[in-house]
DNA sequence: ATAACAAATGAACAAATGCTCATATGTTCT
DNA sequence: AGAACATATGAGCATTTGTTCATTTGTTAT
C-alpha cells in the first residue's frame, strides 16, 4: 500500500456506480413506508382477507377477533396509502383491495417464506 | 327483521368461507415479520444496493450515510431473515442477495409507489 | 326527535424499534 | 506477540407503533 491514488478502503468506483443506479431517496423512503404497512399481522391479515372477498368492518373484527376499533384503526392505515377502497351501504361500511397489486406482494412474500 | 334463522348482523357464511382459504395464523405471522423488515428505509436501501451489487459493509456504511455499526445491525436483521448472504474475504466481509425474491418484491412496491 | 347500531377517532400507555456509543471479535501484517 | 483495520455485538435511550377504552359521527327506524 504505496499509491496515493488507491483508494483508502472503499471501492470508490463500485460505490459511485451503484449510487447512480439508486431511485431518489424520496421514493426509497415511500417504499419503505408502503412494506411498513405490510409489516404488521393485523394488517397482512385484512389486507389477505381482502384479497379473498370484500367485507364489513364488523366481521372482519370477528375474523381477526380483534375488536372494532383496533381494526378500524387499521383500516385507516391502509387506507392512507391506498391500499384499500371502501363503499358505504347504510350502516355499514364495505372494504376491498384498492388493486392487485396487493395480491401480487402477498403472494411473492408468502413465496420467501415458505421455503 | 323477524326472521330467527338470519344472522343478526355478520355475514356468517362469508365470515365462514373466508376463514377456510386464510392461510395459516403462523404464516401469516411470518409473513408480516419478513414485511417487517423491508418496512425501514435504511433496509429497503440496503436491499435495494445489493440488488444491484455485492458490497462490502464499509461502503454500505459510506452510501447510505449511516455509521459502520448502524449497517452491522441492519445487516444482521437481514441475514435473520434470510435475505442475504455473505463471504469473507480478509478482513472484508461482502454482502449479497440471498435470492430474486427480493427484487421482486421491491419492484411490486415501487409499482405501487410510483403511481 | 330519539333510540339503536356501525364505524371512526382521540388519548393514553405498554411494547417494539433503530440509533449511537463503547467494546469485543476476527483477520492481516510486521 | 502486537498494532491496525473491518466487522459484530451489547447496553442504553429516544421514538414509533398498536392496542384498548371512551367518546363521537353517521345512518336507519320508530
Amino acid at each position: 500500500m504505496d499509491d496515493s491514488t488507491e483508494y483508502l478502503h472503499a471501492h470508490q468506483e463500485l460505490v459511485d456506480r451503484v449510487k447512480e443506479d439508486l431511485p431518489e431517496d424520496e421514493v426509497l423512503y415511500d417504499l419503505a413506508e408502503l412494506f411498513k404497512i405490510f409489516g404488521d399481522s393485523t394488517r397482512v391479515k385484512l389486507l389477505y382477507i381482502l384479497s379473498l372477498s370484500e367485507m364489513c368492518v364488523f366481521d372482519l373484527a370477528q375474523l381477526l377477533g380483534v375488536t372494532q376499533s383496533a381494526v378500524s384503526h387499521q383500516l385507516r392505515a391502509l387506507k392512507a396509502s391506498k391500499l384499500v377502497r371502501y363503499r358505504r351501504e347504510g350502516k355499514t361500511v364495505f372494504y376491498a383491495l384498492a388493486d392487485g397489486h396487493v395480491r401480487t406482494i402477498l403472494d411473492q412474500g408468502l413465496e420467501h417464506v415458505e421455503e
